[in-house]
DNA sequence: ACGAATTAGCGAAACTTTTCGCTTATTGTC
DNA sequence: GACAATAAGCGAAAAGTTTCGCTAATTCGT
């Protein structure tokens, strides 16, 4: 009974990728101490994480020098895109527009960040134009 | 070794209550027929994976007439505002607005769709004035 | 250089998701 | 009612994720 491609990072893959993107690269260690912040879990477990998503090519490892830094193999903006392809692909029936339509009216944008959709707004309906 | 609580649904669970969404309510056999299009399954996979479904109260189901008919427990769109909080949590720090930044961009919606969002946009800065 | 501390890795297991063969129950047809 | 066809359910297992104890390797302090 074999199954399907693998697909998104999973949950604690995506946290360890968080923390890799906000700190460029960093070593097991570094990323452990981090990672107990919000999750409760031993050290062991993060450097196998980290095998397990270097097997998967979720992070790149430099061994070079010690201790062994990692870091993640694809940006933030790449991985977001993806994932968000595959929510609305998911859940919003293809639609980006309804998905967008939803987070603005879920009150969550602050008033700065309104105005530059705002601003990409006009910039996208110049362009359509 | 234990672990923490479920959380969103799963691939195949979020595809069947896409079916659901779309139908209102079916038969196994039905969702099975639909699932069948877009992944390769056993109807005893989709029984199966109902059952699953039901003891985590993800769908309900009417006994009272033959056969069993199955509907969503939670409408498409509490779905869609969990994933999404969920992915904006998980995957863009928090900001709703760069995610929408990011979905606009990707010149993925329709002109009819801009021209709502832009009204969406001006509704909510007026009431945030 | 030696022992202590830290880092890296292995392998097994707990837990979750998805799979399906096989049995039992129910329905439809003659 | 008898038989065939369809529906529902069960239990096991494959596949995928996350866990960690324990060992080995490496580095650090003195």
């Amino acid at each position: 009974m074999p199954r399907q491609s693998p697909s998104q990072p999973t949950e604690v893959e995506l946290e360890i990728l968080g923390i890799l993107w906000e700190h460029g690269s960093a070593s097991a260690r570094d990323i452990h101490n981090q990672l107990e912040k919000s999750r409760e879990t031993n050290y062991s477990t993060t450097v196998k994480m980290l095998a397990v998503m270097f097997e998967k090519k979720l992070v790149k490892r430099d061994d070079s020098s010690r201790p062994i830094q990692f870091s993640a193999s694809a940006s933030q903006k790449k991985t977001q895109t993806k994932l968000l392809r595959n929510l609305v692909q998911k859940a919003y029936d293809g639609s980006f527009g309804s998905l967008v339509m939803q987070a603005l009216s879920s009150k969550r944008a602050s008033q700065t960040e309104l105005a530059e959709i705002r601003e990409l707004l006009d910039e996208l309906e110049k362009k359509n134009k």
